[in-house]
RNA sequence: GGAGAUGUGGCUGAGUGGUCGAAAGCGCCUGAUUGCUAAUUAGGUGUACGGGUCAAACUGUACCGCAGGUUCGAAUCCUGUCGUCUCCGCCA
């Protein structure tokens, strides 16, 4: 979330961003709130003040009566705070509920528009999108053709939008688990795997709602805790009320879990086969930096994204994602989206990476500060959480881009060192 | 899952309901001193949110795992909760 003290300051620029973001919060209601709160805690503290004076001079009383009358001011006073401080809290808990809908701010360069037709593509992959001459298949006629996934079983056991993913294809998926994680581990993240549950307050830390009716969060019934959408929530978490020195920053995690989704509402979405799953594996790239670096880390992720398709032979574009289409906790992000000819009528360009600077928007709620050495007082650190494989979406595009006419699919080169130097599955 | 113990500042560790934001030691910072690679010594050393100031000084409130409660007053008493440790059980 924002902080309360920069709302309040900069109340027409968050206005502002609120409407490029396409969102209508009630923040007129916010600046009279948050005066009235200040004002009552003043008074709130004034009172305590005088109570806690009242308090010590009762140890140091001669005699009862004298004590007794102290007693009287003292709980008099005690009273009268508890009111005007009864009085706070129910005006703190209006303002936070407004605080915690207010949307981070945006980039200055994020392109500012309604939704995801305002994106704006900034670059292509090294990989151009290849002429076929032959008919191409979907991933998922691939996949069922050779057996390598299974929708029928997967609904037989668990549900719709679950599914056993067999044979070569499993290879293929292992493979692509560990490319990415040598390539984080050598550019300085720390490997790490996480639970795939996490208690709900850090989901909401994080910016997840775990209840309600729009939910896309599992939650595990009579408890807390709630199966992971993604690993930035137990990344996060893992620091939450934290304070790291900022000799430490910045602090990069490769995170490997599972990801759970409800998908609750995307019923007609282009959605086929793996696209739009309720499970899936994926290798996430997290960090926490200098205020003055996260720019800096961002540009990193997005090139490491860049770098893992370019490995892996797929062409995709990066866009930079409007305001209107920016998550709540993002200041910018990028998308890439890979070219899956087997998609739609005659191919289609779908996400497959996302990369977000949160800046202090998540720090800020999951307390997580760092202090730097000779320098009081502490700050915020910045996050961002990058997709380096979601492996449902990057195994759909190895499938379909690198099929062959006879149903084989070519392994990339970069990958065979992980499937025993085999160049072709199928 | 059962039984018990425990949770204090960067660390170790005291703390009879009032003088405790908290002893002491370690660590760290600053100064002094001794010529020897360190010792001795004096002082300082938490965070958040306010007020104050050009900036400081100064000052208010809160914080002894977390959340409540009792009380004029809670690190100290009570309840809940989370974490840790030990023993038993079970188990990959």
């Amino acid at each position: 979330m924002l902080d309360r003290k920069f709302i309040f300051e900069n109340i027409d620029a968050v206005k502002e961003n609120c409407a490029n973001r396409n969102l209508n919060i009630k923040l007129d209601s916010f600046v009279e709130l948050e005066t009235s709160r200040r004002a009552k805690l003043q008074e709130s503290e004034e009172l305590n003040q005088k109570a806690n004076a009242a308090s010590k001079q009762i140890g140091k009383a001669s005699d009862d009566a004298e004590r007794e009358s102290l007693k009287e001011e003292a709980r008099k006073l005690r009273e009268q705070k508890g009111a005007a401080q009864e009085e706070h809290d129910k005006l703190a808990e209006q303002v936070l509920a407004i605080q915690k809908l207010v949307p981070n701010m945006a980039h200055p360069d994020a392109p500012i528009g309604k939704d995801d037709k305002a994106n704006l593509k900034i670059s292509d992959g090294k990989t151009p999108p290849r002429k076929f001459d032959f008919e191409v298949m979907d991933h998922l006629e691939l996949g069922q053709h050779h057996d390598w996934i299974d929708f029928e079983g997967g609904a037989r056991t668990t549900g719709a939008g679950f599914y056993f993913l067999k044979g070569e294809l499993v290879l293929l998926d292992l493979a692509l688990q560990q490319f990415a994680v040598n390539e984080l581990v050598a550019r300085g993240f720390t490997p790490t795997m996480t639970p795939d549950l996490a208690r709900n307050s850090v989901l909401e830390g994080i910016g997840f709602n775990p209840r309600g009716p729009e939910t896309q969060i599992y939650s595990i019934e009579e408890s807390d805790i709630s199966l992971i959408g993604t690993a930035e929530i137990t990344l996060g978490g893992l620091y939450s009320g934290e304070t790291v020195s900022d000799e430490e920053l910045p602090i990069k995690l490769c995170g490997i879990s599972h990801c759970y989704r409800t998908e609750a509402g995307a019923a007609g979405r282009a959605s086929r086969g793996l696209y739009r799953v309720h499970q899936f594996t994926k290798i996430e790239m997290f960090a926490f930096t200098l205020p003055e670096e996260s720019d800096k880390v961002h540009e990193e992720l997005r090139q490491i994204e860049c770098d893992l398709f370019d490995a892996i032979e797929v062409p995709y574009r990066v866009v930079d994602t409007a305001t209107g289409d920016l998550g709540g906790p993002a200041y910018r992000k990028y998308d890439l989206e890979a070219w899956m000819p087997g998609r739609g009528d005659a191919g289609e360009y779908g996400e497959v990476t996302s990369t977000s600077n949160c800046t202090d928007y998540q720090s800020r709620r999951l307390n997580i500060r760092y202090k730097k050495k000779d320098v009081k007082g502490t700050n915020f650190v910045h996050t961002l959480n990058g997709t380096a494989f979601a492996l449902s979406r990057a195994l759909i595009s190895i499938l379909e881009n690198h099929q062959n006419a006879d149903k084989s699919v070519t392994v990339p080169e970069a990958l065979r060192p992980y499937m025993g130097g085999r160049e072709k599955i199928g």
